[in-house]
DNA sequence: CAATAATGTGTTTAATTTACACATTAAACG
DNA sequence: CGTTTAATGTGTAAATTAAACACATTATTG
């Protein structure tokens, strides 16, 4: 221990010339971005991939992602390659982890970050005649290619956590939706059963879901009642969580 | 919203040569790992800091950091840095967030990965002789170098989170520990003042703590019991939670 | 028009969190 | 040496939240 605690120094004393040869010289990485495009559909959550066209992963799914631009913001980078996939904009976009190893793609040293996207499948009908491109349930994703089988599963277990924080789910689904509709996304997303009668009154003691006074259609059973969220109550009574929860 | 939709191709069509060229020529980018350590000594949460040694930044402080080397993994670079700048490589870490606009450091583009570490103070005494070198006060850290603020900021709001989630804190704590110092460091980190009793009640009924049948020494008031904490039954025992918490 | 399979609306019970009171112990001080 | 002081240590009652469960209602199906 002392013995390493001598080797430490501290300091910083790189100039800036020195620092500006080594960011324009010899340390430099090609950065990607991952995205992770999520849908819900047929009661279901699926994810948006695309056959790798490389050799070494012949027959294999992969990520939707692109290089980064040395001009380009990384967030910007990833609503551009968003876009380019699937054409939209408006939609949720976060960042969830980086990844690094040195061997992760076979055509060299490419760090990669990922971001998740929820998209409403409905709304943002993608024109996949494509049969490169296709929505995959959720539980059906294994073995993809390069090290992204261990990117989804850390992005979807970061949506499991987040939807449970926060209203993200209700960019998943329409804008105007009924409450089985959104259990039958959370069963989906989290892999559980919830009680009906519970989940109901949970959604309801938030006041968060608007009452559109229309009803479902073309449904083969007694219709449910339609509910909008309410983005504007949400930001106004979002709770602040203080509490020990191991 | 259609002509969007019409620009989206989905499709990745290029070969393992061209990505080859785009990774090894035009598109790179250097990378950083920046390391937030905090620390917990006299009942207040600290971060390390060192002075910036850019003219632009002259007299700020900033976050220890360093560029990442090409065939360096990720991961490993991060407990590189860390162990550069404060010998140490058992200690906790873990990627909190990357960060990557254009214009964010003045040497040129440098995309940065923030990495959080905790670690004890008593343990792990620094040899900061070197005045560059020091431990801040949370509450008084304001107006970092380049954009270390944000990455700061960013990286103290998930250990609040992490923490409620966690038992992270006792990274920060001695190995023996009364429960006024565990107190004391949640109430540091969350910025907030706990019931006494209720905070004692929460902790025992979780049955992590193991109590060690010490008795605290030299305090100027009744001594408190020492304990310490059982990571094995926390690893048996951690809780899945499943709910809706907005 | 009866059977079916959903939706919609509770109540009751258990578990958890919050608020609060009092006895105990060691140090400090006259 | 005894009193004051300021902590620790233990508990109890109320309030809130979560879990378990029952039954009426409505539209579709045959």
């Amino acid at each position: 221990m002392i013995t390493e605690e001598k080797m430490a120094t501290g300091k910083q004393s790189k100039t800036l010339q020195v620092i500006q040869s080594e960011v324009e010289n010899t340390n430099r990485i090609a950065l990607s971005v991952d995205c992770i495009i999520f849908g819900f559909d047929d009661a279901k959550l699926k994810v948006l991939l695309i056959r790798s066209d490389l050799k070494k992963y012949a027959g294999k799914w992969s990520l939707l992602g692109d290089l980064v631009f040395p001009n380009e913001d990384l967030d910007a980078a990833a609503y551009r390659i968003l876009k380019q996939r699937t054409g939209l904009s408006d939609v949720y976009l976060e960042q969830v982890s980086t990844f690094g190893t040195v061997s992760r793609h076979p055509a060299g040293r490419v760090v990669t970050v990922a971001y998740c996207s929820l998209i409403n499948v409905q709304h943002h009908k993608l024109n996949i005649l494509d049969n490169e491109l296709h929505w995959h349930d959720i539980k059906s994703v294994n073995d993809l290619a390069f090290d992204h089988q261990l990117i989804f599963d850390t992005c979807l277990k970061q949506l499991q956590k987040r939807v449970q924080e926060h209203p993200l789910g209700f960019n998943l689904l329409p804008k105007k939706f009924s409450l089985r509709d959104l259990q039958n996304l959370y069963e989906a997303i989290l892999d559980i059963k919830m009680d009906r009668r519970n989940f109901r009154k949970k959604f309801f003691s938030m006041d968060f879901l608007v009452d559109l006074n229309e009803m479902e259609q073309n449904v083969p059973h007694r219709p449910g009642k339609l509910y909008k969220f309410n983005y504007e109550k949400y930001e106004k009574k979002k709770k602040k969580w203080i509490g020990i929860d191991f």
